[in-house]
Formats: C-alpha cells, sequence, structure tokens
DNA sequence: TAGTGACTTAAGGGATGCCTTAAATCGCTT
DNA sequence: AAGCGATTTAAGGCATCCCTTAAGTCACTA
C-alpha cells in the first residue's frame, strides 16, 4: 500500500474510469492497472470489476476509495505542519476526556491563549487508559484526565481540580421531591453524555453502581444535549457539581441527593518531564495549577473566538 | 515518506533512542540512520539531534513523530477496514453540517438502523460547499446540507425537510418582553453553536444580516452548550425552529421576533445516482422523503445505544 | 464477424527502497 | 588522553517499485 498505489486508486474512483486516472497522472493504463493489481493482491480483494455502467467497486474497493483519500490528504498535512513547525508555528495537543472536554477546557484555553501568544491548540478526546500511550508517541503535549498522578522518571503530573459529578432531574420531575432509592433511580431514563460511552471513569462508576440496565440509557452527542433533554422529557442526567450552579439557581434542575448519587473524580495533568517536552506544554503544565486558571475552569464561560474549528464524527453500530 | 520510514521514526520517538528503535524493529542502527536520512531530506528538516538528555527533537521532528503514528494507524485500520467490508459489514458514512449533526440526524439514523440490520453508520461534519468533492471521492455516501438540489448525470438530490432558524433569549431577557430592533439586537452577546464557523450557510446569514461584530460572538462545541449558556449568562442563541416548542412550552426560552430574525433553509440529501452508490446509500435516500423519517428527525428524540463512539477534535488557533 | 474501446497481463529496464557491514564522527566519562 | 556508547556516513547487494511497450481478454457495436 505505497502513496503512489494510493494516489492510483484515487483518482480511478474520482473519474470513474483507469484511463481517465491515467491521464490525469500522466502515465500509461498499464501503470494503474498494476498498481491496483499490487493493491488487490495485498488486500486481497478485487476493489473493482468492469461493468456496462462504468466501473462497478466491491463493498472492499469502497471503504479503501475513502480511507485512501484520507491518508493521502493526511501525509500532505504532516508535510505542510512540518513546514510551518520549522518557520517558528507552534502548537499545543491537548488529549482530554469528554466531561473536561466539554465543561472546563474552553476556559482554561482562552485565558491560556492570551499568555501564550501565536499558539494553535488542538484538543482532542481520547479514553484516559491510552494516556501513557498518547504522551510517549508524542501524539499528546499534555493529557488531561481523572486519575491519579504517575509520577515515573519520563512522567510528570499534577492534579489540579477536585470536581463531583452528581446527579440531576427537571424541577418538575417526581424525584425532584420525594428522596428517591436505589431502584427507583435504576428504573429512570438516564440522559448521558460522551462520558457514558467510556467503560472506566466516574460516569461508568455511577451507572454500574446503580445497576442502570441499557435500554434505560440514552446517550447523546454532548452532555448539553443530555441535560436540555431531560428538561422537557424528564429522567435524570449527571453533571459536574460546579456546573449545576446556574441551573439550580434558576430553578431549571434540581439536584437528586439519595445515598451514592454523587461520585468524585480529580482532573491531574500529565506530560513528559520537562526536558522531554516544549516550552508551552510545561508553561501550561505550571499555569493550570494557578488559581486563575481553575477559576477560568469553574466559571468556564467558555468564551470563544472566531478561531474556532470543531470535528464531529460519530460511529453508530448495532 | 514511506511507510517503513515513518515506522522507523516512530519507533525512535516512542524510545527515546535510535539503538532502542533498531532493537525493537529487528535492524541495524545504520538502518534506522538511513530512514531518517531519507525523512531529513524530503521534509528539509533535521528532525531531531543528540544531546546530554537523550535525543532532542526540532519542533517539526515532533509534529512528525504525532502524525507519523496517526498515518500508520490509520493504513492499519485501512487493511481491516476492507477486509471486514469483504465478510460483508456494510457501512454508511454520511457527511453533514453541524445543525443537522446535532438536532436531526439522531433521530433519523436510529430508526433507520433498525430497518436496516447490522449496518454501521458513520457520520461527520464538514462545511456543505465540499459536498460535490465528498461524494464523488466516495469519502460519503451521502451528504446532508442545506442548498438546492443538484441534479447532474452523476448526482441525485431530494428535498426532504424545511426548517427555520429563529432568535431565542432566555425568559428574563430584556429583549424577551419589548421587540427589539436591529441595532440591539447586533449589541447582543450571542452564543452560537459550531454552524457558526462555517462562512456559509443560514446562521452565518444571520450574523451577517445583523452585522454582529465578532466580539460579540462566542462559539460553543455545541448548540445545545449555547443554548445552555444563555439561560444563565444572558445573551441570545439560534435555534431550529422545531427544536424551540419544548423551549417555549416550559418557558424557559423566548422567542425573539424582530424583523429578519428568521432564516429558513431546505435540508438537501444528495448521493451519487443510484448504479454508483450502495444499496445501503439508495435505501436511505428513499427513506429519508418518508413521513416516518420527518417525524423522527423533528422529535428526535435521539434515543441511542450503548453502541456509540463519538470523537472530538478541536482547534484554536489566533 | 470484424472492429473498437477499456481493462489486464507479461516482460523488461531504470530507479529507489531497505538492509548489511565497516568506518567515521561526536560527546561524555574514566 | 584514551575509551566508550551512540549516531551518522559510505558502499554494496538484493528486492521491490514504477513505468514503458506489446500482447491478450472481454463486452459491446456496426
Amino acid at each position: 500500500m505505497t502513496p503512489t498505489q494510493l494516489r492510483a486508486f484515487a483518482a480511478i474512483v474520482r473519474h470513474g474510469t483507469a484511463k481517465a486516472a491515467a491521464d490525469e497522472l500522466g502515465i500509461s493504463a498499464a501503470a494503474i492497472s498494476s498498481h491496483t493489481a499490487a493493491l488487490r493482491k495485498e488486500l486481497n480483494d478485487p476493489l473493482y470489476h468492469p461493468s456496462s455502467a462504468g466501473l462497478a467497486f466491491t463493498p472492499g474497493g469502497l471503504r479503501l476509495a475513502a480511507r485512501a483519500q484520507e491518508l493521502l490528504g493526511l501525509q500532505e498535512q504532516t508535510r505542510q505542519e512540518v513546514l510551518a513547525a520549522s518557520r517558528g508555528q507552534r502548537v499545543l495537543r491537548l488529549a482530554t476526556t469528554s466531561l473536561f472536554a466539554e465543561y472546563a477546557a474552553a476556559g482554561l484555553l482562552e485565558l491560556f491563549k492570551k499568555r501564550a501568544n501565536d499558539i494553535e491548540v488542538e484538543m482532542s478526546v481520547h479514553p484516559s487508559h491510552r494516556a501513557a500511550e498518547l504522551l510517549s508517541s508524542r501524539q499528546a503535549d499534555i493529557v488531561i484526565s481523572p486519575m491519579s498522578p504517575i509520577s515515573t522518571h519520563s512522567f510528570r503530573s499534577s492534579q489540579f481540580l477536585r470536581y463531583e459529578l452528581v446527579i440531576v432531574a427537571s424541577a418538575n420531575h417526581p424525584l425532584a421531591k420525594s428522596r428517591g432509592d436505589a431502584a427507583t433511580l435504576r428504573s429512570q431514563t438516564w440522559f448521558l453524555g460522551p462520558s457514558a460511552a467510556e467503560e472506566r471513569g466516574a460516569t461508568a462508576r455511577l451507572l454500574k453502581r446503580f445497576a442502570v440496565p441499557e435500554e434505560n440509557q440514552r446517550i447523546f452527542q454532548s452532555h448539553a444535549a443530555a441535560i436540555s433533554e431531560i428538561q422537557t422529557n424528564g429522567g435524570i442526567a449527571i453533571l459536574p457539581d460546579f456546573r449545576t450552579a446556574s441551573y439550580l439557581a434558576n430553578g431549571s434542575l434540581k439536584r437528586i441527593s439519595a445515598r451514592g448519587t454523587t461520585e468524585s473524580g480529580v482532573w491531574t495533568a500529565t506530560s513528559l518531564v520537562s526536558s522531554q517536552t516544549t516550552a508551552v506544554a510545561a508553561e501550561l503544565m505550571r499555569f493550570i495549577t494557578t488559581p486563575r486558571a481553575t477559576r477560568a475552569m469553574l466559571s468556564g464561560s467558555g468564551a470563544n473566538i472566531r478561531h474556532f474549528r470543531p470535528s464531529v464524527h460519530v460511529t453508530l453500530w448495532n
């Protein structure tokens, strides 16, 4: 699966005929065909065959088509990023859990970017058990997740924010008035954010503690969407304590406080030791424990600017 | 930039020394070094140099490290996907705008997945001007975006849902009582979702119509998060009309209806002509115009199951 | 039935990739 | 100053890649 082979296949897909692909790339049709042959052999799939209405792709061929384009794009992007880096463009790559990304990251990054000018920040969500791998392969400069701090000879980490997950319901929910027991909670519909898709972590522990059956769990693309649903559809949701204040104040949500309805965690930032990491990452590691940073995360007014590029990708399967 | 070269470089990064990388890959240190030399030449960057505390990577080297791992992972994933496809695993890839992804996709897909069993659905968000490119390079089977239907010899499209964007504020917002004029609206803080990051589209048209200055725009990771903010922080937000009912009913939001405060669009599904697309995609193209599908999108109770894998990625720059 | 257009296979040559051993360079330590 | 460990460079062998031309296959058409 060499880049040249992928380029040839992508061109075939784009044009729908091998001849046109050969013309685009300025090579003979036979060359195109030999690239195809190499891919067919390596992937053990015919990929496509001629038919009366142009080329007919196999399912495997269609999958390859999509990924080939991506692969080539990523390669080109890499080239440009390395070039940009050598010209002084600095990037900070942050890997976090979904809860932190949604509720605390915006405020933190907004403030941090003001201090360190001309920095680009990339934040992506990963399950927390990949932390060590992400750092040592340098896919992330800093990992933020709720975990005990690991301090080995290669990692440095510091806890910077303690939070509690609490259970909430809309103000007119029956449970908001009476104290509920575990069986009642279990039978509720739970409206959850992406954090519920993680196998470990505070959300999973809460769900496991109440043994909530899967058919009572509904997952949404964001925690905010889940909260918004319970306000109209009943059911209960999970929220970090520092984000409940405004809801409780204006009466739109009530906290449910039966036994075991809270689960606490400590967000911890981890990076490689300072000799191995970038200056920007070391700076954020210092900054993240300051009171200003804490305030920014908690209030998290998340004032974001125009320079914002989100990328959403969701997979569903049976 | 061949896979072997990337693998070598990734191993160097992981182990922090070229010798260890050579041992892991079972080749000589000289081979590692020659791979490095090839990358250095192609990318025109030294990538790293020896130092007293192990290897010191250049900024470009660090960028390459991160992407190398990704590139190799994507290649491996491609191999497995092609294999899975040849064994009968079917995938539907959907590219949508952020507004559709958040407010209408869940209900639609939930229902569709019940009909077509054993299907995996991948949904990702893209700017709508990439529609044609995504389809013809087969990166997406179906594109959903608000646009006039294009029906050429290669594309087939159908409009299936008309919606209106309206402006809302929290119930206790001053504007909720009095009718506001354009100048007042312009001076508000607008709490926006990812759709505001798109240069064209209904949200951008609304913002442009009122000439909202950039410092009054705050972008959040989801539209739901933006709506949740206005309920406590004041300000106004944009919402599709079919999602306002529940908020208006329980009084948590008020609609602001000055002149020009609505912007309508028609969501349109586009795919390649049926001879060129997959059976699953053709099936969804039929299904999406049915009343059942429309109801599912509008009510969008978005009941999602456990088999849900979101991927969040956000970039911020100055 | 022969012709045409498109894809594939075969054969071959030039270039590149990938690895080895051997030698050179460099920084640090004893 | 010599030794040592690690990285780099050099040279050479072998395999693979990538392209060409030429010939073969197949479906459709005049």
